[in-house]
DNA sequence: ATAAGCAAGTGTGTATGCACATTGCGCCGA
DNA sequence: TCGGCGCAATGTGCATACACACTTGCTTAT
């Protein structure tokens, strides 16, 4: 293997394209660049620094993901869900989540278990703080975690996927009064039930909890929907 | 994945790239365009007088629903899977379905019930005729059916795309022997669950019914496996 | 003889230009 | 005042051009 000049180290070998859809990923799942929100190429293209052409394909990706519409000839827009779409992709991605739980119950090593229960622990911390961004990203840690368990990566990727549509509701729901200490105490839950073995018992927990993380996000979305069924 | 606007189905007025995203997607699901195959931007542009263009924003369509692999500067080539990530897809399939079944037994309507009965005993003509494109086609429809009837539209999305997915796998498995009788027969097990209102036995069947088609594949497989493990 | 190095060729990644569909606005007529 | 028509502006869809990364086959040196 041949050493690399520095600045290949440095420099961002990736296409330029995919940069600009994970950029365009992050900011989509994080609210930053809420629904309805139009995408001008051209735009995009000089925030990036580049021509359309990159902008174009990350576009086209983002739309197979559903998290852009693309109108024809009419261009781009943040996929606006109406809260129906979301309680459908909730309820969906609750059986997952169940799915998930209920392999990993039966497949996980004690290696993957010990590093689970760790994760889970630690997040005792986040909640005596209320470190909403902690618990956030520990929340993602640790379903990813019962993901990998279920040792079948197209699961994993299919888990990753929905979640990562789901993120830019999931967070806000965290706000939801004592919905951190509600959302710790079921995951604590679930892990009881894996302890025990039983698979059957930890779906159930776990899809109460992400049935709660829905119901949670409900009622938010009550209070803040504005007139045209978005929010 | 999204819904396709009906336009497209009728009308010309439809945008290049999707047109050629639509076509490739067929011949990648029908096996047309066998696994590994290099997929040449120009050539594929020659072939639809097209530029390279709509065929790239096509081709990078194809890899996120992960029928394409890209390497970066190194081409496009059709996905190539081994058996593991088959049967794991195949795994995945298998509970998605059963969880559809599950949600459809208890939620649909009379209606779609009916329509379902009678889909499935249009299927007994096809397996008497040994007519495998027929039932092939049957089969979709049955099965989407059943998404429908979840009255879920994201979890119909979902099965959509993973079952488009697999669909070159599925049909070699219909020519393994008897698998025609079986399929049907497996069908008419669920279908009588779904009859009594018993969410969880139509969930059952259909899950073993899905892994009897997988381990006719793995059987399939075995025979036709390549040295370097695909097929 | 094998491996390293080099050079030409192929094909991807990005930029740019142009055509036209869509939209918004203003004008005109009823 | 209101609706229809048309024109201009905006921005998408596609074509084309070019640079350079990667591959391939040959050469050369050990």
């Amino acid at each position: 293997m041949t050493v690399l000049p520095l600045e290949e180290m440095t420099e961002e070998r990736v296409l330029l394209s995919d940069r600009i859809r994970n950029v365009l990923t992050d900011e989509i799942a994080s609210g930053a660049l809420p629904a309805g929100t139009a995408l001008d190429e051209q735009q995009l293209a000089d925030r990036f620094s580049a021509s359309r052409t990159p902008v174009r394909e990350a576009l086209r990706q983002l739309s197979v993901s559903g998290l852009v519409e693309m109108r024809p000839r009419r261009g781009v827009i943040v996929t606006r869900m109406t809260p129906e779409r979301i309680m459908e992709m909730f309820e969906a991605m609750a059986e997952i989540e169940a799915l998930c739980v209920r392999f990993a119950t039966y497949r996980m090593t004690p290696l993957e278990r010990s590093h689970l229960m760790e994760l889970h622990r630690s997040s005792e911390a986040m909640v005596l703080a209320g470190d909403i961004d902690a618990y956030d990203s520990f929340n993602r840690e640790f379903h990813v975690g019962i993901y990998r368990a279920t040792h079948n990566n197209f699961l994993v990727d299919q888990a990753i996927g929905i979640r990562l549509r789901l993120n830019a509701f999931r967070r806000t729901q965290l706000h939801q009064g004592d919905r951190l200490e509600r959302s710790r105490e079921e995951h604590d839950a679930v892990m009881r039930a894996i302890a025990q073995g039983d698979g059957d018992k930890a779906a159930r927990r776990m899809r109460a909890h992400m049935l709660n993380a829905a119901s949670a996000l409900g009622r938010y979305i009550e209070l803040h929907q504005s007139r045209d069924g978005t929010y």
